[in-house]
DNA sequence: CGTACTATTGATAGATATCAACGCTGGTGG
DNA sequence: CCACCAGCGTTGATATCTATCAATAGTACG
């Protein structure tokens, strides 16, 4: 099974011409090295993108030179259906490790009325975006520094789990101190020191660019995070 | 003109078959007191729900008991097209000022296939929905107390002037500094002294929740505003 | 083997939160 | 009509968090 129908699944079974036409979809593919760019602020939207593999994010630079990290794009994710709508992209995107990267034409998208589940699907998908947004927002807004991180890796892990790309103790994270400091408005200096707070209490491991997490469940409560705003499925009965 | 479509028209020019529609839509609406909540976290979707007057706003209430408010829902935006997907609400919607709403099932929003520009015009408006997000979280993350409060209000002199809700000066801001506060994650003592400031400085006035923006072009220029993420149509042919 | 990137540590400065108090205003009930 | 109260805006003093600056060490890589 791939990846995207893997994460579609999160939301609800699919159908078995669905998945075929799925499988069909993210048969072409393509590379990227680490750091590069998708696509660029300012560009016109081309297609839709899917992640198939690897880590992207979506950034903007601000007036100071600094970068801000507003999404993580994992495997199984979209950059934007329906972005073709807009004349001008208002942020970039751009690769944190290398990634295999799906082009889908936006008609395809478009033209996707005679499959109203696969379409339910990806709306569900979108919505969940705008929803780990809002997250960020109050993350960023209300936590403190070892908190904010703290959340962070729960919400990775449980995206990451969706997709099947946890072990039983973590996961990779393929990215760099100071990369993980654009991402909740936190200097690279501080964010190594929170890091070495969330270790000193055997909260996590981090070497390596591997992420252990040691104990979830105190993880989430340290950080109060709450899954509801991921509306995973609950797979308990999965096999 | 209805509220709605002046909003739509942002994107693009409807036809008068769409504009008659959204006329009708807009029709039965109900009135909602200030800090009254309109649908609350854990509950299911029911509705769109469509803000005609007022100001509303989507909002998380934190384990610490601080709230958190994650978006401004002023006259002509919609809470959630499509959200009828999910089973339960992440977040809670209030009214932070008297409101008139209304409330549309969201049959009628799954049935628009056969209004293709409506279409269109709707997902332009949950595009933008999800950009301003995005650089609320580079506001919240990047600038200082007065830059956060300026670019706020950039914002929303532009999201307003877009529904006709200005005047040559500025805007009706119908709510409390500590609610301010609320938003770009700033306590509300500092609020105040950040607005002190951002008044000495000749930038704006704040008096009995109307805001006078004295000089948009160094407000934008002071919390490095661009308004690229709002995606409005260049309406400066517009008679 | 040098170079660039990354992680780490220490010291200091700056921004923001917190706590506490006070005045103002509008509404309410006696 | 007046006293009282609650909510809001304001101010001052202090504590805490986080950024910044600077330096060092480890690591990967050509």
């Amino acid at each position: 099974m791939n990846l995207l129908t893997r994460k579609l699944e999160n939301f609800a079974p699919l159908g078995n011409d669905d998945k075929s036409f799925l499988d069909e979809l993210v048969r072409k593919n393509r590379m990227f090295e680490r750091g590069k760019d998708i696509i660029l602020e300012g560009d016109a939207p081309d297609n839709v993108h899917l992640i198939l593999d690897g880590f992207a994010c979506r950034y903007k630079l601000t007036s100071n030179g600094e970068r801000h990290i507003m999404a993580y794009l994992v495997p199984g994710d979209f950059r934007d259906l329906h972005i073709a709508i807009l004349k001008e992209m208002d942020h970039s995107v751009g690769t944190l490790s290398p990634c295999q990267v799906v082009d889908i034409p936006s008609s395809i998208i478009e033209n996707l009325t005679e499959r109203p589940g696969l379409m339910r699907a990806l709306w569900w998908a979108t919505l969940v975006d705008e929803a780990i947004l809002r997250e960020w927002l109050v993350n960023i807004a209300q936590r403190e520094a070892p908190q904010r991180l703290a959340h962070l890796f729960c919400e990775l892990l449980l995206r990451l789990n969706a997709v099947e790309l946890t072990t039983m103790e973590g996961f990779e994270l393929p990215i760099t101190q100071s990369e993980l400091a654009d991402t909740p408005g936190l200097s690279a200096v501080h964010v190594n020191r929170s890091l070495q707070m969330l270790r000193a209490d055997g909260l996590i491991e981090l070497k390596d660019r591997n992420l252990l997490i040691l104990d979830p469940h105190r993880l989430m409560e340290f950080s109060g995070f709450n899954p509801n705003y991921l509306h995973l499925f609950d797979r308990a009965g999965r096999h």
